[in-house]
This record gives C-alpha cells, structure tokens and sequence, in this order.
DNA sequence: CTGAAAGCGCTTACAG
DNA sequence: CTGAAAGCGCTTACAG
C-alpha cells in the first residue's frame, strides 16, 4: 500500500499527436491551431484549443524553437540582486520582456571572474541575444556573439565591440558636479570616500571630482573602502574624527550612498554638523537617502534612461527593417569608447548648502 | 558602402556536423566528445574539443532536449525584486542553480492576478519543475504541474497540494512574540501597524500578536495600510500624534520594517520618546533597522532556512532513490494546510525595553 | 480547408 | 573505438 497519492507515472508528457488523435485531425491541424499560421477553420480550431485543455497541453517551445531556428529567450547577466541598482534595472526589463514574450534565461555570476565562462555558456541556448549587468566583456566573446547575429547589451560597462550596445551612468560629470557643489560653498579641504581601486563606477566618479576641483586648484583626499557599504562608511568617520579638529575636510564626496549613510551615522554625537561644519554629496539616491535623520544631497542614476535604452536596442535588433532612429537619452554624450553616457540628476538636500 | 562593418551575416549557426567535417569524424563523434557519453579515443577527443573551439561551437542545448525528453531548466516565478525578501532569496537559488547546472527561466509577474497565466506559460518550456515566489497557486494548476512529474516549490505561500512543497515564515509566532515583549514591558495600549487586509503574511502576523494580548486580557487597534511603505508609516505617526495624549497606544507591532521606520521618522519632533512613551517592534530586519537613528527591534525573517529547504526539495526530486531524509530546518512546524513554517528570530534593540 | 512528409540539431542504441 | 540510422516534438512548404 502505497501512502503516497497515486499518480500518472511521469506521465510521459503529451504532444501534439495525442491531441490529434483525440480531436480527430491531422497533427499539423493542431500546430496551426496554436500557431495562428496557415489556414484552418474557427470551428476546427475550437474544437483542438478545447481537446487541448483539457488534456492539459500546449506547444513544446523547444521542439517549435528547433524547427523554426529562432527561440524567444534572452540572457541576462547578472549578480548578487539585494539592494543594488541591479534589482531595479531587472524588474523593469522583465517587465518589458514580458510584455514582448521574450523569456529571460538567467546567468548568475557570483564573481565578476565568472561572467566570461557564462557568456560562453549563454551559446548553448541560442538566444535572441545576451544583457550584461556583471563583469567585463571581453572583445573576443564580444565579437563571437554579434558575428552570431545575436544582440549584446551592455549595462554600467562598456561592450568593447563598436556594435555591441552599451549605456551607463555619467560617472566623470556627477563628481564634476560635486566639485562645483562644494566649491560653491566656499569649501576648502576636499575628501573623497571612495570604493575598491579597481571599481570601475566609483573610480570614475572620483576622477570627475578631482578634475572639478583641480580646475579650481584644489585637490582631495581619497580614502578607498573594500567593500561600500555603510560600515565602510562608520570606519571613515573614525578615520575622519581621528583627525585634528583644523585638518578636518568640510567637503566630502562619497561615491555611493551606502557609505555617506554610515558617515553621517559615525559623525552623530561626534559635535560634528551637518551642513556647518561639513557638507557631504552621495550617489545613488537611494530611498533611505530622503529619510529624516539624513537628508543626504545625491545623485539618482538615470536607471530609467538606461532601461529604456537597452529596449530600444533590443527592438531595433528584432525588427532591423523599421530602423527608426533610437530614442536618445535627453542628457547622453557618445564616449570614445562607444558607451552612451547619461547624466545622473543632482538631488539637493540638507548635507549640503549649495545651489549649483 | 557599409558604413557598418561587414558581418559574415546572420551565421546560419554553425552545426555539430559542420565541427565533424573540420575534424573529419562522424557527427556522432562529435556529440560523445562534448557529452562524455559513450566510447571516445582521447586524441579524438581534444582534436574535436579544438575544431569547435576554433569555430566557436557548443552542443544546442535546446535540440539536447527534445532527444533527451529533459532541459535542465527551472521556472521561477517572481515579481517585483527591488528591495524586498524576493531578491535576497532568488540571490541564494540563483547561486545554487549555478552550482548544480540548472538555468532558470524567469517568469515576471507585474501582479499578482497574473501569476496562473505565468504558471500556465511555464509549461511550454517543459522545465523540470517551478519556484513560485509570488501570487496563489490555485488547486488544479498545482496538480496539473505535478502530475507532469515536475515538482512545485511555493516560498512564504501555501502549495495548495499535498505533493507541492511549500515553506514560509511562522508569521502567528511572530506576532505573538511581540504581544510577548510588549505585555513584558507593562505596556497596556496596544496598536497594530499592517498591510493590506488581503495581505496574507502580514494578517497571518496580526493574528498572532492580537492572539498574544488576548491570552492577557488585551485587544489592539489595527491600522491598515495600501502599501507597506515608510510613507505609509510617517502617515500613521501623524495619526497617532492626532489622538489626545492619554489615549495613544503605547505597545507598536508594525508588521513590517519599512512602516516601523517611518513610523520612527514621523514621531521625531513629537516629544513622544521611544522606548519611554512607546515601544515599537517590526518585521524584516532590514539593514536600516540597525542604523544608529532607528535601532529598531524587529524580527529577522528565516531565508536561509527557506532557500535551504527548496534546493533539498529540488535535489530530492531529481535523485528520488537518495531519498535521504530532507534537513528539516531548526525550529519548524508542520501546519494543517502541509506548509512548513519556519520561526522567525527576534532581534531585540532600542525601540523596547523588553526581554523575552 | 486539411493532411502527408520533410527536416530542425542533436543523442543514443545498434552494428561494425 | 567509430559510424550510419532512427527519432525527439514540433513547423512549414507542398499537394490535394
């Protein structure tokens, strides 16, 4: 005696000829049916949709991407998804794919390192084409995807290939514009709290705040954090408070928000005001950055330009002939090494006391 | 002239056949070099593994499939993943996926109400089963799915079927827990901060608290909110600000943290003081609830255990001999609707007084 | 409007 | 150890 409920065996799963024998027709009547293509008759095509029902079938989508050459999945590249840009920019692709009936399949790098093995890994499954969200491209799988006529997108990284896609977040201009913020302030010692030396986004935001600030004949410090989170940040405010009182920055740029956070959190209880004493300007506009006991000056990443950017990208590949012009960012220059770089948008708050 | 560089046009994809004529061997050949399937020389081998490499081939996964009658696919449901439970779980599965050589198939879903047709569309890609994060699984989709021999894994929803594997958070004990910690503390004016009335985590979380004061005599308000926001939270502060002083509840369970927070927020400036005037407890353990301005007292949801308890069932159903018993998480119940529900942890800090 | 047949790119017995 | 052949479940010309 079985305690387990009895069950179909595996069910050796129907196709599309068990529905033919028990609708009465041909097979490729029952393909038609589902397909829409190739003539067949309303009442014909009830009658299969209805048998089909209730046997519980639909079109084997791997068998139909075998024999059309073509399956509707996209790859998409990406990494830890918890509290990061990352999580945003997804929902809002599958979102859109949804709506076009693409189905992501998912790679999940879990370091950088990673992510070539899995671009190699994406050809097994002859997708339309692969979204990057990790890692770096590099030229030669680049080049191996697009001479398969699939798409490659790049998010927050260059493509490396001049027909790969690729957008990202003006990183030079929000430290420039940082700069001109604390400049404007009349600040007069600079520190920049900056993530790993080999973090692409946040060492191109502290090359945009040192050229600001140079243009004035100024410099800053950089202090380098492993990893940035808002620990990262309390341990800068030690490192800060451990300094005599007049050797102190009043004007700190962080390149995210996650350390600005813990920053402010070190500074609380220290005597140390903010604006008064010091101004600070974060990065990202995370939701937490408007809270009450913040009040922190950021820059919001343009995630939606970008979105949009890579749907238009993916459109255009799908539909070659209706080449219409992609719908540029409103703020973007084209970098020299192809990227589309959008501006992210200053939000003034209460770290800070400057107008731009 | 092409201003676009020249293209060996859409490839028409190179086959295992076209690797067997470049190695001068059979097709046959070629499938046993990349499967380790089958009797193959070694030289044969590497010369196969690097003809493919040269011209850039891999087995088609999708056409392994069909002969095998097996993708090593997963479906997963999931919704909206920016900031919320889903994407620190999926971060572990995904991880796990990798591992094992599983790819998943996201399913989107914008809303709830979409989430059958998502598990109707699921089927098309005859994965081998689905993880659904988001939504009801209705009765007759469950067996539908399970009768097909693929398993169903729901995470903080009931399966709905007594061979689907379900696991979620024991919300009740939750709630009770904080009826606990507030009666503790002599708190005699107790308000419950909630989500939708529709929202079954955070009902299932009133019920125990409401539970909890009622073994002591007690009743609280219940104030429901549209979204389980920190915007929501600020609102309900207003409204406790707006009650005379003497008739202000002073034990606070918000069902989850994201209230609890801006709960805290709105109060700030108030001349209310926690946990002298008021004690509040949340739910989630965001990062946030650690920060300096908030030490907030909250629960921390078991993920862990959660995405342990799916990839047991995962790994069970695809070795059914091995069928080892699955690693039943610490501290666990079985409920009468076949759910596995998993203690939440409490997270004491400085928004109560309170021992257990 | 319907059906018989070819074929998509592989894997796997089955012979040699 | 290698190869020829069948077949996975569909879609799509091609006849009728």
């Amino acid at each position: 005696m079985l305690t387990v409920p009895a069950r179909t065996s595996p069910a050796s799963a129907a196709t599309s000829r068990d529905v033919a024998k028990a609708a009465n027709v041909s097979q490729a009547l029952v393909s038609r049916a589902f397909s829409g293509n190739g003539r067949i008759a309303p009442e014909t095509r009830d009658r299969i949709l209805k048998v089909a029902a209730e046997i519980g079938w639909r079109p084997n989508a791997l068998a139909a991407s075998m024999v059309t050459g073509d399956a509707p999945l996209v790859s998409v590249i990406t990494t830890r998804l918890s509290f990061d840009w990352r999580a945003q920019v997804l929902s809002h692709l599958l979102k859109a794919f949804e709506a076009w009936h693409l189905q992501p399949l998912l790679f999940y790098a879990e370091s950088d390192r990673e992510v070539d093995r899995l671009l190699a890994e994406t050809i097994s499954w002859r997708t339309r084409g692969v979204v990057v969200t990790a890692g770096v491209v590099p030229e030669a799988r680049a080049e191996a995807i697009l001479s398969r006529g699939q798409f490659l997108a790049a998010l927050n990284r260059p493509g490396n290939h001049p027909e790969a896609f690729s957008i990202a977040t003006d990183n030079p201009i929000g430290g420039r514009q940082a700069a001109t913020v604390l400049l404007g302030e009349g600040r007069g010692r600079f520190l920049a709290l900056a993530g790993p030396e080999d973090s692409w986004a946040s060492s191109r935001r502290v090359d945009g705040f040192v050229d600001g600030l140079g243009q004035a004949g100024h410099q800053p410090m950089v202090w380098h954090n492993a990893t940035m989170t808002t620990e990262a940040g309390l341990a800068c405010a030690d490192r800060l408070l451990a300094l005599p009182p007049n050797e102190r920055p009043d004007g700190v740029f962080s390149t995210n928000d996650a350390i600005a956070l813990g920053f402010i959190d070190g500074l609380r209880g220290s005597g140390m005001t903010i604006p008064q004493d010091l101004s600070i300007i974060g990065f990202d506009n995370l939701p937490a950055s408007s809270w009450t006991p913040y009040q922190l000056t950021s820059f919001e990443q343009p995630l939606d330009a970008m979105v949009l950017g890579v749907l238009d990208h993916i459109h255009a590949h799908q539909q070659p002939e209706a080449a219409q012009p992609p719908s540029a960012p409103e703020a973007h220059r084209l970098g020299a090494d192809g990227v589309i770089y959008c501006a992210p948008r200053l939000v003034l708050r209460q770290t800070t006391r400057g107008q731009l």
